[in-house]
DNA sequence: TCTTCGGATGTAACCGGTTTCTATACAATG
DNA sequence: CATTGTATAGAAACCGGTTACATCCGAAGA
């Protein structure tokens, strides 16, 4: 049962004043004689008036609204990063709305549309599907032109057929970090296994994974990359052919493209009872803590990722933010599954 | 860069009929001649006219937004409600938007005052902090006030201080779907370990246990009910106060307050090599399918609870809903812990 | 032929703010 | 004393829609 609120009106008649006026004591931004706005204060307080967030944006042009878009929530890499993205989005005055698309590009367009409808100021972008195989042409012109007329920022994803401005993880770098640790602990066979060809995160994992390997002038036995998919299934599945293919020559480290991978993994040497390897996740998600043995991952820069994205976006309202492509450097969380 | 986007003036001027019957065409609730409606139409599809929400809002004095309040999206149960509601919001035409509020009583005013100034038409409302504990009497009442205004519905919480319509899971039920289960198994002797005294979800889960054994004629030895907390961690203190405390009288199968739970005390017996338990958690977060071995755990009626939110805040701009309380059963989902 | 009725459309007010433009009063300056 | 400047405040237009009310017109009924 909708109840009407009081209105700016309602305080500047009781006050005697005009509407203009109530409104410049609020805002601040405007001489007001020290009488009235001690007046306009007593009755603001007297009925907790609030300004209505609608009308105000419609006149002012400006919704202070920010729209995320993600594959599914329920996956702790977008959680956090949305997580610290609100934070920062609060302190700024913005609100983000979330909208889940499912990897559907159906309900992509859909929320697209809702967000620009809505007036968003801004759209963050995030999402496996983003890559140069990206496959609906129909929904790459669909965001091309959301993109002519909202601000859009693309989070760990390129997308190569359409120039935008990005912030990612610096994955490489990531993939170069494990190499380094497990080399110190005395590793030289070290294996990949996960991820998908052709998918953009996956193939810069595994070029850094060849170039680190050859930093360290070790061999990179193509028998020990295995490319199968990103869930713990895929993860299973890919131990599996690793065990095989490789009976006679195993790697004694392995890295996972993600934590699922690793744990699929896990999951399969606990049941051939072999715990004679050293596995790496990527992500840094709970799963890692929770796990037997904890694993030891790569922990995105969560937060810098969060506020740049809602940074980039605020600034674009008030100047031309070219599409540049920021990179961040993640760190290394050690843990039991490599001592 | 902002842009100025076309306008309902723009197309009524080109069609060169009035922007009330540009309106009249797209909400199609009142006769237009097929002769305007297709020049119209014609034109919203060369233009690609959108609606500004924002406007439309503020006229109709109907946001077509819910707000969700919640401690964390990381948190796999909340994370799930809120993706059902959104889907089914969408339908419906609402848009969510989602607030983390960390547990702290600060940040959940901000986004009450930030929702209510936005002018949602409900709010959504989660968390553990809801119980007749309820800390912060000066929340109550910003609650309270904002109850008053806007239609709040608390899910898998109650407040017995507010009068509230809220949904849930039958916990209580699910406690039963778990003992029930393990007797068939042939235990009978039952533990239960973690949450806290005085948080409503937790008291419920104690009684119907102690209900459940006594149904089933079974002793209810106390100590092997322990309190301890929600996280990994306290899992592992109240698993190895239940080794130590119960040195020579061990309970058989073991069920957790939580998933998170469960898997603190796998990973003690684990330490401890210690396989011997059958374990059940609650929430069947993705968890249980991650752990080694894979965990028996209730499932929530997630769709129902997200749905039935939604439907009620609603049904309540037209209905004057009352403070009903609903329940739906769980179900379990049987894996490796029990077998 | 004159009403009457309903379909189709326009006019204008309204939603609740913000802001430009203007007006007033009073102080300071020459 | 006339002039200029400044602090304060109001009037009114505006944002982009929706809708109550008025109008016009042609067809049907008396």
């Amino acid at each position: 049962m909708k109840q009407k609120s009081i209105t700016i009106y309602d305080i500047a008649r009781e006050a005697n004043v005009s509407s203009a006026t109530v409104s410049r004591v609020i805002a601040g931004n405007y001489p007001v004689s020290e009488k009235t706005k001690k007046k306009v204060f007593d009755l603001i307080e007297k009925y907790d008036y609030q300004p209505n967030a609608v009308a105000r944006s419609l006149t002012k042009k400006e919704s202070k609204m920010i729209g995320v878009i993600l594959p599914d929530i329920t996956n702790p890499f977008f959680a956090q990063v949305f997580i610290e993205a609100e934070k920062y989005a609060l302190t700024k005055g913005y609100t983000l709305i979330l909208c889940n698309s499912m990897n559907s590009s159906e309900l992509e367009s859909k929320h697209l549309r809702v967000l620009s409808e809505r007036q968003v100021e801004g759209i963050i972008f995030m999402g496996g599907r983003i890559n140069k195989t990206y496959p609906e042409v129909s929904e790459i012109n669909e965001l091309k032109y959301v993109i002519e007329k909202i601000p859009v920022i693309l989070v760990n994803g390129r997308m190569e057929t359409l120039e935008c401005p990005s912030i990612s993880t610096n994955e490489a770098k990531g993939i170069e970090l494990i190499i380094d640790h497990l080399v110190k602990q005395g590793h030289t066979k070290i294996g990949l296994i996960g991820g998908m060809t052709g998918i953009t995160t996956t193939d810069i994992k595994v070029e850094a994974f060849r170039k680190s390997l050859e930093k360290h002038k070790l061999a990179a036995v193509n028998s020990w990359q295995i490319y199968s998919g990103y869930d713990v299934k895929r993860g299973k599945e890919a131990m599996e052919e690793m065990l095989k293919v490789n009976k006679h020559n195993l790697p004694t480290a392995i890295i996972g493209i993600n934590d699922l991978v690793v744990i699929g993994a896990l999951k399969l040497c606990h049941q051939k009872k072999m715990n004679n390897f050293s596995f790496v996740g990527f992500d840094d998600s709970e799963l890692t803590q929770n796990s037997i043995p904890e694993i030891t991952s790569v922990s995105h820069p969560y937060k810098e990722l969060g506020e740049k994205a809602v940074d980039m976006l605020i600034k674009s309202k008030t100047t031309d933010v070219k599409a540049e492509n920021l990179f961040i450097d993640p760190h290394l969380v050690i843990r039991e599954s490599t001592i």
